[in-house]
DNA sequence: CGCCGAGTTGACCATGTTCAAGGTGGGTGG
DNA sequence: CCACCCACCTTGAACATGGTCAACTCGGCG
């Protein structure tokens, strides 16, 4: 288990970042490849990088769970997505990060180093589709999301919320949150009480099971998605 | 004007767009440069793409105004961003576009074929870099309408929308606004009701004055921007 | 003049927030 | 092994923000 108090670095391999695979699913094996970027450890609430800091790295997620988020002056909080294994993120526009990221458990970071691949200055042409496909999913993604959270009601939020865990859990029915109910309600637009009772809630018609607060089992997967809408 | 009942090619320019200047803000001359794309003209409220149809062309706004949005089953709407002369929309990862597009004004577009550049065929490593930007730009801009429509309310919305009106306009005090009020209510996660009634809060506390509905002169710029804290 | 679509306003209501109190469970130290 | 603690979660009651429904105004146009 990663519980290094500050991030450290393994192995700071330059440009070798232009290695095709980098934004597939394959993780790339640090032993046996450790130029690909420098391996660092975050644990639990760390934060990886913050909104305005310097864009000097971007990452890819080897292991646990990370959330980008934003913040208004009085504390609210917008979170943007959870990453997850293979997931890319902090590959920004402009040379400052534009939201945070934080590790939501314990995780594994690959960092590869910006200024060493200017956009300008690509050359591999894979690499740049690579990136412009990232970009360009990260968009649709972002704009479903806004659909979420400027059209939905609380039962619809969280419906949706649960069948797109359970759709990157393995087991389709069993999801095992990493999360907090109030990262929940931060990225679903809601307050905590609301995600808490709209859970009782499903869980009170037989749509869901709560064994356990982080453990959820999908019992009516049929009126989940009715409800999502 | 452009009244025409469907949209009409002018030009029928093949990988001409390969040329620089695409995404930067020059429009290009349509006459000298035939070859740049094809010409269209939507009028009001005219469908230029919809979402969930092949996405043949991605666009270049000559003049007017659009919205991109999506929809859900029972009609909800949700805007995803509006668009002014210069700007590009409908470029999306896939095949399919993920959301659709509407004439808000009667409005010119330069559509570019997209199967013509193939991602995966791009030879020219400045477009390439420039649709990079494009996407991240994108991405930006939709994470930071998530933590609008997530975490602010009515009235933060609706004064932050004039801001952002006003920093487009010319005249940075007057803006005239080119959208219903149920569009601008899609856009902010509001009713119209809503937004009507927070434009008249607005109004009596003498932040704003409203000459007619579509003009809006800001006479108290603190104030509305403290309000979209 | 009268119609029509866009916008405004009011009264009522519902959804979700706020505030406050209590429960639960995993981890630590005695 | 147990007791305690603390963070996380749940629940309840009161409240507020924004939504709904309906009536009305305004301005442009036939």
């Amino acid at each position: 288990m990663a519980l290094h108090s500050s991030p450290r670095e393994f192995a700071l391999g330059e440009h070798a970042i232009l290695a095709g695979a980098l934004l597939k699913n394959e993780i790339p094996e640090i032993k046996a490849q450790p130029q690909v970027g420098s391996v660092q450890y975050f644990s639990q609430d760390r934060e990886i990088f913050s909104e305005g800091a310097a864009a000097e790295y971007f990452y890819k997620l080897a292991s646990g769970v990370v959330r980008t988020c934003k913040f208004l002056a009085d504390g609210r909080r917008q979170i943007g997505a959870f990453h997850f294994a293979g997931d890319i993120f902090g590959f920004e526009p402009g040379t400052d990060h534009i939201l945070s990221a934080e590790a939501v458990t314990d995780c594994t970071v690959i960092a590869y180093r910006k200024t060493k691949l200017d956009i300008s200055a690509i050359s591999d042409r894979l690499l740049s589709q690579e990136l412009l496909a990232f970009a360009m999913h990260g968009m649709a993604r972002a704009q479903q999301h806004s659909l979420l959270l400027g059209r939905r009601s609380a039962i619809e939020k969280v419906a949706r919320f649960l069948l797109d865990c359970a759709e990157k859990s393995t087991d389709h029915r069993n999801v095992t949150l990493a999360m907090t109910r109030q990262d929940i309600a931060d990225y679903l637009g809601l307050t905590i009480e609301t995600v808490s009772r709209t859970l009782s809630q499903l869980e009170r018609d037989n749509v869901i099971d709560l064994p356990s607060a982080r453990q959820i089992r999908l019992c009516n997967l049929n009126t989940l998605e009715d409800l999502a809408a």
